[in-house]
RNA sequence: GGACUGCUAGCUCAGUUGGUUUAGAGCGCUGCUUUGACAGAGCAGAGGUCACUGGUUCGAACCCAGUGCAGUCCA
């Protein structure tokens, strides 16, 4: 079998996935086992994957695949949420554009058909990018948040809470998007610094002449003032205890109030008070019990109330306002000044409108309290380290309300339904609304309910349906006795990016309490942000995230895998760059090369006579492998995952290919020592297994290649303890590569030409432990013969490797100078190294002091650096 | 405005409780190498006052204080 030149992942990895999956490796049900449970953090049904759910999913699939290949029972739940905002308003432009249909035009069924179809035909465009990405996901148990099981979940859990006392409604300031008409959660707006405008308008002191200027930064919303305020303490307004003023535009005389929340050094130290559109005003409105006039419709534009401007859209009123003001000569000066304003998070050029509106909360205090002790106690802990704990801890301790209602269609209709008095029945069903309100009639038997009750329009936040993931994936909630969600539950770990730390994973550990109480899992790995090479923030207006299926044509999944853990250290944003995914290429070429090396040889595999046999590489290898597998389970074990990565990288290529393989190599057309075939496809073999939880497809082909096998890579088992490594060999390898890479450096500096055999004369005091090595040593610096001597050698290229001094010897004059300058300059690296050395020695404090390893260490670091000064010295002298 | 995090080679980052060889890796860079696995490569090399200023200590990239810069979150 010939392999060719390079690795083609293209060809490769559709098979394989197929092959795991017709064998059923993903699919997981409950057994004796410990189970390792992983729910995917469902993207949004509208999307696809960019890189920073790439970096999410493949860090999920090394964790799942690790954990399959080491005796559990692995469990990854995919699936997808509904995404309230985000979808329906894809689906009403979508119909808008393509059909011609306004929403408004059809009704709550007609809609909710036409958004399944959308998401049927979209939907499903993010599984086969985790399916293209290689990820181990078990696909029999796909969940999505308006599945039947899932909608009644939400229904029973929101009159659970509504029985508990946590969730009520009521009217409160709420941030309003005019674009998709709906409430948002708190969480859901993104403040923004911009540019804007300081409008300086009089107001008129009523029965005077006097005016007062206020500085106003939205004079669209004068019409809505129902007070002027200032501070109690202000000498400038002292006077005017009693008085009203004049409303600019619509002439309502409004009180002048005094209270300490003004500030009197900004503006003119007066503040408009305009409950229904400001936060701190209503605040300020509910205290003195000002009138609230709300100005605004539901869309933007200005409402009756405001009088004048009505129907014109609110900036367009600002500047309509600006314009009367400065014709009726109120308008003072207009000042630059930065603000800050908020956005919607899905209609991101919308800015939101503080809205006095009647919404649904969730009383957050209560469920919190266990969700802070979980976290801050260690019973769940946040990975990495305590870099996200404060700021969960923050959020936690001074947690508001939850506004769940959002004024759409899409999503789960909030289970309240109201009588013709406006009382409420909150039920999981219409029946049960309809029992709760005979009961409440006087003749209970008589009264007919059929036209009684009306169900509330809205539909409840996404968050608080994907809340209950962890859970309700495995039916949790709905049927709570059931076998997986008892071998399932809590799950093991969840991944996700620290942006939604509140939007969701906060909120999950609160659910876990509050409906299992238990938690949800039991560690949290927060990955950075993907940005972009000059640190830009992905993001679609930009063009600057690349296409997933695209970088996967180009490198391969594996690659692709490869070059975003290996720039991504733990919980730190990476900067993405394709080069590292072309380094994962080039590493996926590597190992194809090495196993195409190793079968090269299969052909020439014949039994190596007692005397000729080595077995120093053999050994030192199986040593190192040993001690990086170590390594590497507890780096894993922390975490620590792109440093695993960079580990088993260097294992494959250095020591294995670089050191290795170059070590064992038989020369042309020379035999192989059959024990060293064998030995080198078992090495092998235990590489790919280290390497498969990141690099899935070339692994498992390999694997196939390298042998005929009945079994697959994907789920052999590692062995559960690795035998500790023996010190000295290792110690030893170390020497070799010194060694040769010194020697190579001296044939370099003396342009000796790699055919150009040398003799080698090493002065040591221990010849011993070059005896081992020194076979390997003369093939790999291509020297016909190596001495033990206890004089320096003539004629010859001396340097110094570690303590020994080595001379090399060849047909090549010898170019006295630059060896000269050579030594030189290792004899000032040594003087200087000896300085601070002893510095140390020489200070009394620090022999009294430091701990009598730390002393022997100096000590031993002065006595190496004198001998090796006394070797240099001597050879100079040798030299002249 | 409040809080948090970071600042180590050209770039991206490691650096465990202060002492382990006057700081490590990958990428990039420089020189050499082209028929025996791989140029998607090999061999070798250069490159750093650990942001700055003080302090603690026998000893600081590491601990403390202050300054500067950058980023994130919150109001």
């Amino acid at each position: 079998m010939e392999l060719s030149k390079n690795y083609n992942p293209a060809s490769v990895e559709d098979r394989w996935y197929k092959h795991w999956m017709d064998k059923g490796y993903f699919r997981s049900t409950p057994d004796t086992r410990k189970a390792y449970t992983v729910v995917i953090p469902p993207p949004n049904v509208t999307g696809v994957l960019h890189m920073g759910h790439t970096l999410n999913e493949t860090v999920q699939d090394i964790l799942v695949r690790r954990a399959r290949m080491s005796g559990y029972n692995a469990c990854w739940v995919p699936g997808s949420d509904h995404a309230s905002i985000a979808t329906e308003s894809k689906v009403v432009q979508m119909l808008e554009k393509e059909k011609g249909i306004r929403k408004a035009d059809l009704t709550r069924e007609e809609f909710l058909k036409y958004a399944f179809e959308w998401k049927e035909k979209y939907g499903n465009i993010i599984y086969s990018q985790i399916e293209k990405l290689g990820c181990s996901v078990d696909w029999s148990r796909v969940s999505f948040t308006m599945d039947d099981h899932y909608y009644k979940a939400v229904l029973k859990v929101f009159v659970e809470l509504f029985q508990r006392g946590l969730i009520y409604r009521g009217a409160r300031m709420i941030n309003w998007d005019p674009k998709a008409r709906t409430a948002l959660s708190d969480e859901e707006v993104e403040y923004k610094d911009l540019q804007g405008t300081l409008y300086y308008v009089k107001y008129q002191v009523s029965g005077s002449d006097e005016f007062i200027s206020v500085a106003t930064q939205r004079p669209e919303t004068i019409m809505g003032d129902s007070a002027l305020c200032v501070h109690p303490s202000d000498e400038r307004y002292a006077h005017l205890k009693g008085k009203k003023v004049i409303v600019p535009l619509v002439n309502r005389a409004v009180d002048i109030i005094f209270d300490q929340y003004v500030d009197p050094a900004f503006g003119t130290g007066a503040l408009k008070v305009t409950p229904a559109h400001d936060i701190n005003d209503y605040n300020l409105g509910l205290k003195h019990g000002l009138e609230i006039i709300d100005t605004l419709n539901e869309d933007g534009t200005l409402s009756d109330k405001a009088q004048v401007f009505v129907g014109l859209d609110r900036f367009e009123a600002r500047r309509k306002v600006v314009d009367a003001l400065r014709e009726k000569g109120l308008l003072l000066k207009e000042e630059e000044y930065t603000t800050r304003l908020g956005f919607s998070q899905r209609n991101p050029d919308t800015v939101i409108e503080p809205r006095i509106s009647t919404q649904w909360f969730v009383r957050m205090k209560e469920l919190g309290e266990p969700a802070l002790q979980a976290v801050v106690g260690g019973d769940i802990k946040i990975h990495p380290g305590e870099k996200f704990l404060a700021t969960y801890r923050y959020w936690l301790e001074n947690v508001k309300d939850w506004c769940i209602s959002r004024q759409l269609w899409w999503g789960q209709q909030i289970p309240a339904w109201y009588d013709k008095e406006g009382n409420v029945y909150v039920a999981e069903t219409y029946q049960d609304a309809l029992a709760q309100w005979s009961a409440k009639q006087p003749a209970p038997e008589l009264a007919d309910g059929s036209q009684a009750l009306t169900q509330d329009q809205d539909v409840l936040d996404t968050w608080f349906s994907s809340w209950l993931w962890p859970m309700e994936v495995f039916r949790g909630i709905t049927e709570p006795a059931n076998a997986d969600i008892n071998y399932y539950y809590p799950t093991s770990v969840l991944v996700t990016g620290q942006d939604i730390i509140f939007f969701w994973v906060a909120r999950m550990i609160m659910a876990g309490y509050a409906f299992r109480g238990e938690k949800p899992f039991s560690d949290v790995y927060f990955t950075g942000m993907v940005r972009d090479k000059q640190g830009r923030k992905m993001s679609k207006s930009l063009g600057n995230s690349p296409d997933l299926l695209e970088l996967i044509d180009k490198y391969g999944a594996d690659a692709v895998r490869f070059g975003i853990m290996i720039s991504s250290p733990a919980g730190n944003d990476l900067l993405f760059d394709e080069s590292s995914l072309e380094q994962g290429r080039n590493f996926n070429n590597k190992l194809w090369n090495a196993l195409k090396l190793i079968r090269m040889w299969e052909e020439r595999v014949q039994p190596i006579a007692e005397g000729d046999q080595d077995r120093f590489a053999l050994q030192w290898f199986e040593n190192r492998i040993n001690q990086v597998s170590r390594e590497v389970e507890e780096q894993l074990k922390n975490f620590k995952l792109s440093e695993a990565l960079k580990t088993i990288y260097s294992l494959i290529w250095d020591d294995f290919c670089s050191w290795y393989l170059e070590w064992i190599k038989p020369g042309f057309e020379q035999p192989v020592d059959g024990m060293v075939y064998k030995k080198t496809l078992e090495f092998f073999d235990r590489l790919l297994q280290l390497l498969h939880p990141f690099m899935p497809f070339i692994t498992e082909e390999l694997y196939h290649l390298s042998q005929d096998r009945q079994d697959d890579l994907c789920v052999s088992q590692f062995n559960s303890q690795f035998p500790s490594p023996e010190d000295p060999l290792l110690q030893r390898g170390e020497l070799l590569k010194e060694v040769i890479t010194a020697i190579r450096d001296a044939r370099n500096k003396h342009q000796l030409k790699p055919k150009e055999t040398i003799d080698l004369f090493v002065q040591t005091s221990n010849p011993s432990q070059y005896r081992e090595i020194e076979k390997i040593l003369c093939k790999q610096v291509n020297a016909s013969q190596l001495s033990y001597i206890s004089q320096p050698i003539d004629h010859s290229i001396g340097l110094l490797c570690g303590n020994d001094q080595i001379y090399i010897r060849s047909e090549a004059p010898v170019n006295v100078e630059s060896q000269r300058q050579a030594l030189q300059k290792e004899l000032a690296y040594l003087k200087g190294f000896l300085v601070p050395v002893n510095n140390k020695l020489n200070n009394e404090r620090f022999v009294q002091n430091a701990k009598p390893d730390v002393l022997a260490l100096e000590q031993k670091k002065k006595a190496d650096a004198e001998a090796k000064i006394q070797v240099i010295e001597e050879s100079l002298a040798q030299l002249s």
